[in-house]
DNA sequence: GTAGCTGCAAACTCTTTGCAACTCT
DNA sequence: AGAGTTGCAAAGAGTTTGCAGCTAC
């Protein structure tokens, strides 16, 4: 069974090797938003012949084929997710947990703000930080 | 004459060097997002004792204390600007000129997603990456 | 066959830190 | 006087890269 990554990065006339598909089937799976060295780590319980150096670059062509997004959410390295569809973060200040999201009224407005200052929006990113809420 | 920055930094029980003064100055004076180095240049022109361990003890410093914000747009290093006034950043991918905005429904609106999802917001970053729309 | 990919180790960039000397308060 | 600050150089973290060998196509 081959993953809908996998396909796409044929299409983009790369190589599917042992390594590659390692990676892509550890990116497939991950459900929170791994850093190169979580990658690194679950890929070698997988193929324990996959080296740092080669998560780091499939991290960078993904990253450039738009299929993985590279994220810098203030830690000093970087963490990345599959680009499956458009949502946004709220990191948790006290966890240090990720939750995503999406807002339609949110999208229209980054639309709005760049044409008002003369931009046609390519990109954006939106972090919330924040403290869960306790209940009494 | 002394900035306004420069009175906090008394306020929250900093020595006021002469090392200090100088980064404060060229942080004061700036209107755009200097890095480090850029900081760090500007203050040797003023005074060359100033070393860039300083810069960074004294960016570091000025982050906790709130006096500063210290930006990652994606480029590998960091960018400061002092906390005047909120406001959010649109990055030109073409020329990579920062231009700054404020928008009062967007601020409405990150409150009230943070709240929808359990959350009390502390603190927030929208980016917007953009291409300058061609005048015909 | 060959262009592209890999592991390894060295190199590189950005940032932090230990230490002895110095300086605001 | 003394705690805080500094420059220097070394160390640390994260990331990139040159190279010789290997592999998918």
């Amino acid at each position: 069974m081959t993953t809908n990554i996998e396909e796409k990065c044929a299409e983009a006339g790369l190589k599917m090797t042992g390594q590659r598909r390692v990676i892509l089937k550890v990116l497939d799976e991950a459900s929170d938003h791994p850093s190169v060295e979580d990658v690194y780590e679950r890929a070698k319980k997988l193929d324990d012949s996959v080296s740092i150096a080669t998560v780091y670059r499939t991290l960078s062509l993904l990253d450039e084929l738009d299929l993985v997004i590279r994220h810098e959410f203030q830690e000093g390295y970087s963490r990345y997710e599959v680009n499956w569809d458009h949502h946004h973060h709220l990191i948790d200040l006290e966890t240090g947990e990720v939750v995503e999201f999406q807002n339609a009224e949110l999208e229209r407005l980054k639309v709005k703000i760049a044409h008002e200052l003369g931009y046609d929006l390519v990109d954006h990113r939106l972090e919330l930080y924040g403290k869960k809420i306790k209940k009494k």
